[in-house]
RNA sequence: GCCGAUGUAGCUCAGGGGUAGAGCAGCUGAUUUGUAAUCAGCAGGUCGUCGGUUCGACUCCGACCAUCGGCUCCA
């Protein structure tokens, strides 16, 4: 029998007859090699570098030389082995538990896994323990899992006898003549692997929820079931796993909304936020913030209508996008809605007057309310609304003036990230979508000068082909917040189609008329979002210049009450939104409550600071000296000064 | 909109076919407090809404509404 060398990552070289599995010869190495033995843990796949750098079963033969590295269950392709062999088995244990189900397609995402079934009764909650209960005695059966090749329409033909249409369908598509099937017991799917050598080699998982899902994604297909799960290399990162969840759902804006008092919702409205006085001055200053900038960056501010005839989506093509999304309504036998977006007021805005060159660019900026007919199932706290506002903003301009245009937005963007310290930005450029309005070299040249104004910004861009809106293509500048999720907040977008809808014109140098170029764009987007995501991302902890009550004074006693008061006063004197805790309660009960409100600044006075004229502060959790009052006022006030401000 | 779940006092939650309970918050009083919850008393609920079954429904059944987890969608 012929045999082959078999690398290892520490260089050591093993000689084994061809046709050796994988883990065999990963065994063999292990037991020569004692310590290495002890250091790793149990693979769970290989990754076999002659062939392509792939991760294979550990069944799989070794038929030349070859470089291999056992892949362990804790590594980052390990664990998608395991999530992987995880869907197998709850796939399994769902056909033992209910044989009528259909299997279609489980595979790994981030955390762990899914599987979609297609059962006449659905699933409910309950059948998850019983389902994980099936599962943990399939681990307990430590079945061989085996790697089969088989020709498609045999395949096919065996899928086909065991009632599984949906596997058929998958198989049909596949182009290769040969397609892998995995066995394990009694339960055969259609996969490319690799997957763990046995059913007990699955650590630790765990089911989380079921849902509804659509046949291949769309919602014109059939609905299936899909069961959620997540899995891990040991019964402790389950533990650590499912511990993340539980501090996420402590960062929820929805709880800390209420916490801090910031805003609320009622069916009387759903998906329309009431923002209270605090989630108020959240907004407000938010607004003021962004004012300020527009003041520098050359915005004006319009104020535009909230309702019109629905001639103005009609002639912008919104109405044929999004008639089924909008707040419609027919008075004296016309039909009216209330805006959805500002972008076809503005154009009318910008009509009211002839332009010249010389005007351009125009930049319109509308902080307006917007109403959009979000489907009841998608609404969630301030992330997905009905009603909401943007800082918004359209720009006309010459087509000379473009590239500086994008350039200027861009610097503004960047401004506003470093503001907020929102350091880890991805850039996505979105292409022209399938449906689409405006000439096509009006589409090419303006996804051109986006890729260029990205270029020369520096930025690593990643194309989501197809992702543009209808008018035109798009630039998404993505936060990546505390907890991994990923937020398009600013984003702009070059119109190829509502400029010349709306017959905008402007005079040329030349005396001749032109169409200007139309750019819509938004920095923070929707201000009910970015106060969503920045609750989260701080854990209610906003910046001090965002904070609703930036200094909250504590009196030790009610003997410190009239001082207390006035270091208030004072503190509100230099432009402090600040308060005095009067109540008659003690000094620790009110320090307690300023911590959950997650107030920045807490000042504690007693008769000592009374006498003294000076303040106690408090600094991140602890009591700090005494300091004269009129000092801490100026610190305070100048630390909450509003970014962005005239140097 | 679709699938699954949830809905009891302002908030967090317990209860269960014979017409409701706790803690916190609120109010009143006592306490005058030195850095994460002082004590006592009082008050507070058409048990999401509507309909059905029943002698009787907050509890069982149905429809609807809202919220949560997903799917689709997102100008």
């Amino acid at each position: 029998m012929t045999e082959i060398s078999v690398t290892f990552e520490d260089g050591a070289v093993e000689r084994v007859p061809a046709g050796t599995e994988a883990g065999e010869a990963i065994r063999r190495h292990a037991e020569r090699d004692g310590a290495g033995r002890r250091r790793a843990a149990r693979p769970v796949a290989a990754r076999l570098d002659a062939d392509g750098s792939t991760v294979v079963d550990l069944t799989r033969p070794l038929v030349r030389d070859c470089r291999l590295t056992p892949v362990a269950a804790d590594s980052r392709d390990g664990l998608d082995v395991v999530r992987h062999s995880a869907a197998h088995l709850m796939a399994q244990a769902v056909k033992r538990l209910f044989p009528e189900t259909q299997i279609t397609i489980g595979p790994v995402i981030e955390n762990g896994f899914y599987y979609d079934f297609k059962r006449p009764d659905g699933f409910a909650s309950e059948d998850l323990p019983r389902i994980e209960e099936m599962m943990r005695a399939i681990v307990a059966e430590d079945l061989p899992v085996r790697r089969e090749e088989v020709p498609r329409d045999e395949a096919v033909r065996r899928f086909r006898e065991m009632g599984e249409h949906y596997k058929v369908e998958i198989i049909e598509g596949i182009p290769e003549d040969t397609v892998s099937l995995y066995h394990q017991g009694e339960f055969v799917d259609l996969c490319r692997g690799p997957h763990v050598p046995s059913t007990g080699c699955i650590p630790a998982f765990r089911l989380t929820s079921v849902a509804g899902a659509y046949w291949r994604g769309d919602a014109r297909n059939e609905q299936l079931q899909r069961i959620y799960g997540t899995a891990w290399a040991s019964e402790q990162e389950l533990e650590a796993y499912l511990k993340r969840l539980e501090e996420a759902k402590q960062r929820d804006h929805r709880r800390l909304g209420q916490v801090l008092d910031l805003f609320s919702l009622h069916p009387i409205s759903p998906g329309s936020p009431f923002f209270h006085p605090k989630g108020a001055v959240v907004y407000n200053t938010l607004v003021e913030y962004i004012r300020g900038l527009y003041a520098r960056y050359g915005y004006t501010e319009v104020i535009t209508p909230l309702v019109y005839k629905t001639e103005l989506w009609k002639t912008s093509g919104h109405y044929d996008a999004f008639r089924d999304d909008m707040f419609l309504m027919t008075i004296e036998d016309d039909e009216y809605g209330v805006k959805p977006m500002n972008c076809p007021g503005h154009c009318y805005l910008f009509a009211t007057r002839k332009h010249s060159y010389r005007d351009l660019p125009v930049r319109y900026a509308d902080f307006s309310r917007l109403h959009r007919f979000e489907p009841s199932g998608t609404l969630a706290g301030l992330v997905r609304v009905r009603s909401m506002a943007q800082d918004d903003a359209h720009i006309y301009c010459t087509p000379q003036q473009l590239d500086d245009e994008l350039e200027r937005f861009i610097a503004m963007t960047r401004e506003v990230y470093g503001a907020f310290g929102f350091d880890r930005v991805e850039v996505t450029l979105q292409t022209r979508p399938e449906k689409f309005l405006g000439r096509l070299e009006l589409w090419n040249a303006a996804e051109a000068a986006l890729r260029r104004a990205l270029e020369q910004a520096g930025y690593a861009v990643t194309v989501l082909e197809g992702q543009g809106a209808f008018y035109g293509p798009k630039i998404g500048f993505d936060f990546r917040d505390v907890l991994e999720r990923s937020w398009t907040l600013a984003t702009v977008q070059i119109d190829c189609a509502m400029p010349e809808r709306f017959g905008l014109r402007y005079v040329t140098a030349e005396g001749t008329e032109a169409t200007p170029v139309m750019l819509h764009r938004a920095v923070l987007g929707s201000l009910e979002r970015f106060i969503a995501i920045l609750v989260e991302h701080t854990a209610g902890r906003l910046p001090l210049w965002l904070a609703p009550v930036q200094v909250r004074v504590l009196p030790v006693s009610e003997k410190a009450a009239a001082y207390a008061t006035r270091v208030a006063e004072a503190c509100t004197a230099s432009g402090l939104r600040a308060e005095a805790d009067l109540r008659n309660e003690k000094l620790g009960y009110k320090v307690r409550e300023a911590q959950v409100e997650k107030v920045p600044v807490i000042a504690v006075v007693g008769e000592r600071e009374a006498a003294a004229n000076t303040v106690a502060p408090r600094g991140d959790g602890a009591p700090q000296a005494a300091v004269p009052l009129e000092a801490f006022v100026a610190r305070v006030a100048g630390e909450a000064r509003r970014p962005g401000g005239v140097a």
